[in-house]
DNA sequence: AACAACTACTTTGCATGCAAAATAAATTAT
DNA sequence: ATAATTTATTTTGCATGCAAAGTAGTTGTT
């Protein structure tokens, strides 16, 4: 029996599984917010860089750009933002938080505590080792295209 | 500006991000098996353990009930596997490779060594280091019906 | 035995993720 | 300046992830 094709053994599936669960962990969080994950992300985004391009919501996010379009009109029909096209190259549209948006932030500020306690069995420093290894995993795909 | 709130302080984002990158890289690699990520893992679940349950499969794989509905359907299209009826219990249903299933794990035992070559930036102290602080942050989440 | 409660799966509806094709607008090449 | 190319975004088609509802088949209760 190969180790390597052991389900046990994919570093793949650990991601998998976690990603997943973060997204059902948040899941009950954000409905007071009445957003999804992705949604979620992209107005963190937003609450850091207000205004910014589609194109540097994407960089920021990683979010699909086909999914980003979807996302921005749901929030648009929320009112949480408003799309509009840049004057000077009418290509770009720009991403702008309404009032509304901008002041679920406040609500939105006590999510990351409430995660943090469900994660209670992290001590601060595997955390910070954690993001460590995570960023630099994250290095090796960045010039993937390669292969 | 609420450090907390930072896309860059997110451990789940990175995990987000991971978890797709790690698809998005499987994706050339397993085109020449016909099959997705998802579809890999259930296979991997198999050829570790045949004829098992689709409960047990499901519990193995953490994909989701509904998907894994038409994953089966597709596998089995495919001529990978079948499904039948357990004969004492007929609501469980249990999956059995085909030879043509059973095969292709000849094929996929390449796979590991290609995905590990594209994360040669890591090494194997740091890929060790990283699973364990993962499967401690899978541990948290387990019990986490209870908030 | 008849009915209630439970199990194993499937189906349905909605929200992405992703590749590829389609649009529209700006830039470059000739 | 017009055509060819490139860039920013949207649309389309397919494959999940997830919650909730729906189906059988089983077990427990009375």
């Amino acid at each position: 029996m190969s180790e390597l094709l052991k389900l046990e053994n994919q570093l793949c599936h650990r991601f998998y599984t976690l990603s997943n669960a973060f997204t059902r962990a948040y899941r009950p969080l954000l409905k007071a917010l009445d957003i999804t994950y992705p949604q979620y992300v992209t107005l963190m985004a937003l609450w850091e860089n207000d205004g910014i391009t589609i194109a540097e919501l994407l960089d920021r996010t990683a979010i699909d750009g086909g999914a980003m379009s979807l996302i921005l009109k749901k929030l648009q029909d929320k009112s949480f933002l408003v799309v509009s096209k840049d004057k000077a190259d009418k290509r770009v549209k720009r991403v702008q938080l309404t009032e509304t948006g901008k002041k679920k932030k406040a609500i939105a500020e006590a999510v990351p505590a409430q995660m943090l306690c469900k994660l209670n069995g992290m001590t601060a420093d595997e955390s910070r080792t954690l993001k460590v290894l995570l960023d630099k995993l994250g290095g090796c795909f960045e010039n993937a295209d390669l292969n």
